[in-house]
RNA sequence: GGGCGGUUAGCUCAGCGGUAGAGCACUGGUUUUACACACCAUUGGUCGGGAGUUCGAUCCUCUCACCGCCCACCA
């Protein structure tokens, strides 16, 4: 028995236990052996991450794709697990350290934190696994995968290293983005560029051999700078060698303001004369522009920070080299100073001693570290980078070739424009929880990169013995003994960035480096459902990755969806407290509504606006479906086995089963093209104003009435719509659908059924075979399997006659409404001047239509009664006698607006029909249909004058 | 500065060359025996502005306006 309310609450945390016993969502199962795979991997949420609506919408649409894909017969593997998320996993751990007053990181030691950071994993990790579990994610859970697993690991280890060996992977002294707050290099897509009112100080350079005076323009030159604390690390002034005004000084040289450091000025071209004051100070080692110029000019490069971004000047030889007498006392006085405070500091050093020409505003981009928030620092470090040019090439040409598609298909722009231009990846990542990059140095600073420690040592010994730094009988000792190479053979401390292990996710999770048979079986994965913000975080790398060592693109679809926004269309953030938080609206209203809410709105290429109140509508529906399933079971509705629908007699009951194949085949070809929202729209529609509306209100006076042949084939076939509604419908609403036929039918579960199929799906292709054999000339619906097309039955006749009954019925409660007929008033209908057809069809219908638009008798006659009101149905007179009821004014300007469209109409068709140009050029198959458009509005119109001459007849 | 979207009923969006559509909201009515989380019936639009191509444009082209996003080293 169907519970008389819908809870969702209730189904979904039972249902989650049935599919979790049945072990459900196993990929490999032993009846789908033959079929055809179908692997999603899903993004790896970080382990510190709980469900927000982003999750909620990126995990609905794969679960909707995989459960599809498992209905139609495909052998279907969701890929779950987490991302260990350096960067993040370790603030939050560092966070929790501090709160509780324990000692630091760095006083813990690396081994003491990892181990704390690994047990906050343990104890907090699974949070956001379980929230997907309650969305209905339907993953193949006894697969999940963490990217610091021990298999992972040595994927990421083997692909450092042969990417290494392959000069893909190399160590670079250069600027990076470095972050002062979390001390640590990031990569360029990691740093956000923030716009920031701040200056332009103008300084004066004095120029040398001249005496300055801030009066005498010859005497300095003056240059513009957005960050005046550099000039300490300035070893150039660059202008424009095409530049009038200073031609004349290049290789001179000025003496820097209050440093005393003399350096030249020379022509460069990327001095803009239209910039600033035309003449741009030079500091190679904090600038990533000066760095090229500095370069391209022997320029010195001289670090003036600290890691933290303080002013590091007291035993900076760089800084103090060839400095004059008095140079260390300014360095002792601005030594340690943040850079904040160094620069006002030093504007106002400047400005007392006439160096400051001027301050202008200016609004410009300003670097920041994505995660830690603060204004980055390029930076002069050693770190690894990628070859990331070399590896898009083959990543660009699979998205060129259509191997790998983007829908929509947009996106590919943005991948092409960003892969084209892409620059080396800096990888190194100065924190301790991540992969730590398997590279050892010798006391020369030499690297030996290998797989293992073993094998890194054996390799660094044996280059010191050879080399005579120590005795073969030394390196025997350290081979063997860890602390006695401590000193002499150290590994790389540095860790890689997050992304270069989740890069390797497609089939690292598949247990590759290994042979294993996952990794035949279900990699290339077929489709990547994700958010356009991490296509060039994840998407781009996996691509470079996948086809790098597995030779194939990993996924054949890249589905790209939007951001889910509030009702306004403003971002959730918590600042704004427009925040909907999944786990909120599942608590209230069910996860099938919200997912349902989700696939609704999940248009290609908009964004989806989301509120708790379209969740309640998605609610409703759930209710209303949960309601004619009760109306289903209380009417005794069973279909029997071998029941086949196409073979119906009764024209109602081929009507819906002609629209039900309809709704399937529209379903299953929106969701082939990622068109969510089409396909969960068309389901909605069907449900209710197809399956609902219509058919089971038509079917009730044969529910009620005898019993008999028509009566069964009516029972079951609202037994079969319904149980067609709930396997179309599973994936995007799979608690409620699992549980009414579970209730009702009491079958196998859903999940083993394909949708067109009355058999469970894992028939085989020769089982196929003999059932069409064995029913060669019969019409019947072919169970479908993998991609075969659903059936193709349509049934026009029943179409054409149910829509008469609806047109009708429309017409007469239209008319009703109206003219304010009150709903328990009875009225008579007399069809006048029927055809053969409708007076053929009247019998069938006759019980129906009393019944839905409250009358009281049908009746034939040639023509109207007396004061009725006549409607045109398809062409013919429908004529309700309501003599007294109704106000013959009103029902004459009823009429009389009805022929003015009539005529609008004809006038419209004639314009078009009389323009020799159009039936020239337009295609004959038009110009028919505008004839034929003619023709009807002419006819329409005949039969209304005729309808208004008989009122004011009776009238008269 | 470069690139990509968007602008259609009050809201969210379909439609993308042949007379403007859906859902929700609104309004009026209904204790009709599955469902008031419901039913029935309505109201509502010179398809952002302008120009062009075409027999015909919401749909194609150009242009302008506004909104949003992404990328970029501009002192």
């Amino acid at each position: 028995m169907i519970e008389k309310n819908y809870q969702p609450a209730d189904i979904e945390s039972r249902m989650s236990l049935v599919w979790e016993d049945a072990r459900a969502f196993r990929a490999g199962r032993p009846d789908r052996r033959d079929a055809r795979p179908f692997t999603i991997v899903i993004p790896p949420p970080n382990v510190t991450g709980s469900l927000h609506m982003g999750h909620a919408l990126n995990n609905t649409l794969q679960d909707v794709l995989c459960r599809f894909e498992r209905m139609r017969g495909r052998d279907v593997l969701w890929q779950p697990g987490t991302d260990h998320a350096g960067i993040a996993t370790q603030m939050v751990v560092e966070r929790q350290l501090m709160e509780r007053q324990l000692p630091s990181r760095r006083d813990m030691g690396r081994e003491k934190f990892l181990e704390r950071v690994w047990q906050w994993k343990e104890e907090s990790g699974g949070t956001i696994v379980n929230q997907l579990k309650r969305l209905g994610a339907s993953c193949d859970w006894s697969r999940e995968r963490f990217t610091m697993d021990e298999g992972l690991s040595r994927a990421v280890v083997k692909v450092f290293v042969q990417l290494y060996r392959e000069g893909l992977i190399y160590k670079d002294k250069r600027l990076v983005n470095w972050d002062p707050k979390l001390l640590t290099a990031i990569s360029d897509l990691e740093v956000q560029q923030i716009e920031v009112k701040g200056n332009l100080w103008y300084l004066r350079y004095p120029i040398e051999g001249k005496t300055f005076s801030p009066e005498d323009t010859s005497s300095f030159i003056v240059v513009a700078t957005t960050r005046p604390e550099t000039m300490l690390g300035d070893t150039g002034v660059a202008v424009n060698p095409e530049d009038e005004r200073y031609k004349h000084l290049i290789g001179k040289h000025v003496i820097l303001p209050l440093v005393g450091r003399r350096i030249p000025i020379v022509g460069d071209d990327y001095s803009d004369p239209e910039k600033g004051s035309g003449a741009v100070k030079v500091t190679p080692a904090h600038d990533f522009n000066d760095f090229e110029v500095g370069k391209r000019h022997n320029l010195l490069q001289i670090n003036v920070f600290d890691q933290e971004g303080a002013m590091a000047l007291v035993g900076n030889e760089d800084y103090l080299r060839g400095l004059p007498e008095g140079a260390d006392e300014f360095a002792a006085e601005l030594n340690n100073v943040d850079r904040f405070a160094a620069r006002k500091e030093i504007v106002a050093r400047l400005e007392n001693f006439g160096f400051l020409e001027k301050i202008e505003p200016n609004t410009h981009m300003v670097p920041h570290g994505d995660r830690s928030g603060v204004v980055i620092e390029p930076y002069l470090t050693d770190q690894w980078y990628v070859d990331a040019h070399t590896l898009a090439q083959p990543a660009i040409a699979a998205v060129r070739s259509g191997r790998t598609q983007f829908v929509p298909e947009n996106w590919s722009k943005t991948y092409f424009e960003w892969m084209e231009n892409i620059q080396p990846w800096c990888i190194s990542r100065q924190l301790w929880w991540g992969h730590q990059i398997p590279a050892w140095y010798g006391p020369d600073g030499k690297v030996f990169v290998a797989e293992t420690e073993e094998e890194a040592v054996s390799h660094a010994l044996g280059y010191y013995v050879e080399q005579e730094v120590i005795t073969v009988e030394q390196g025997r000792e350290m081979a063997l003994d860890r602390n006695k190479r401590a000193g002499f053979i150290k590994r790389d401390e540095d860790v890689l960035d997050t992304w270069f292990s989740s890069a390797l996710w497609p089939f690292s999770t598949l247990g590759w480096p290994d042979d294993t048979p996952e990794v035949k079986r279900y990699y290339p994965t077929d489709a990547l459902v994700t958010g356009f913000d991490i296509i060039f975080f994840w998407v781009a790398r996996m691509m470079m990755m996948g086809l790098h060592f597995m030779k194939e693109a990993p996924f054949s679809t890249v589905y790209i969806h939007r951001l889910v926004r509030d009702e306004k269309g403003a971002k959730m953030s918590k600042s704004k407290g427009n925040v909907i938080d999944p786990l909120g609206v599942i608590d209230e209203f069910g996860a099938d509504a919200l997912r349902f809410a989700l696939a609704r709105g999940a248009a290609q290429g908009h964004d989806i606006k989301l509120s708790p109140q379209m969740v309640e509508t998605n609610r409703n529906f759930a209710t209303k479906l949960w309601n004619a399933c009760r109306f289903a079971e209380m009417n005794d509705c069973v279909a029997p086995e071998g029941f086949d629908a196409t073979n119906a007699k009764d024209t109602l009951n081929r009507w819906i089963a002609h629209e039900t194949v309809r709704a399937t085949r529209e379903v299953s070809e929106a969701l082939e093209a990622y068109r969510f929202n089409d396909a969960s729209n068309a389901i909605y529609r069907f449900v209710w104003n197809v399956y609902c509306d219509w058919y089971l209100e038509l079917a009730k006076p044969m529910l009620t009435g005898e019993e008999g042949a028509a009566k069964d084939e009516t029972r079951a076939m609202v037994a079969w719509a319904r149980d067609e509604i709930l396997k179309l419908l599973h994936p995007f609403m799979p608690f409620i659908t699992e549980e009414l036929w579970e209730v009702t039918a009491r079958r196998e579960t859903l999940l083993a059924l394909s949708p067109w199929s009355r058999k469970p799906s894992a028939v085989t292709a020769e089982e196929i075979a003999l059932m069409s054999a064995a029913n060669p000339n019969e019409p019947m619906l072919p169970p479908v399997l993998l991609d075969v097309a659903p059936p193709d039955f349509t049934d026009e006749v029943a179409e054409a006659e149910i829509g008469w009954v609806v047109d009708l019925v429309t017409a007469i409660r239209s008319v009703r409404a109206e003219m304010n007929i009150a709903p328990a008033t009875l009225t008579a209908l007399v069809l006048a001047g029927a055809s053969t057809e409708t007076k053929a069809r009247l019998p069938r219908w006759n019980d129906v239509i009393k019944r839905m638009a409250r009358l009281s008798d049908i009746s034939f006659a040639d023509r109207a009664p007396e004061g009725a009101v006549q409607l045109l149905v398809r062409g013919e007179v429908a004529a309700l006698p309501l003599k007294g009821v109704i106000d013959l004014a009103a029902e004459k300007t009823r009429l009389d607006k009805e022929i003015a469209k009539a005529d609008a109409d004809i006038k419209r068709v004639d314009a078009k029909l009389g323009n020799e140009k159009f039936v020239a050029n337009a295609p004959e198959e038009i110009v028919e249909e505008e004839k034929e458009k003619r023709e009807a509005a002419v006819a329409r119109r005949e039969k209304i004058i005729e309808a208004l001459k008989r009122l004011q007849e009776v009238n008269a």
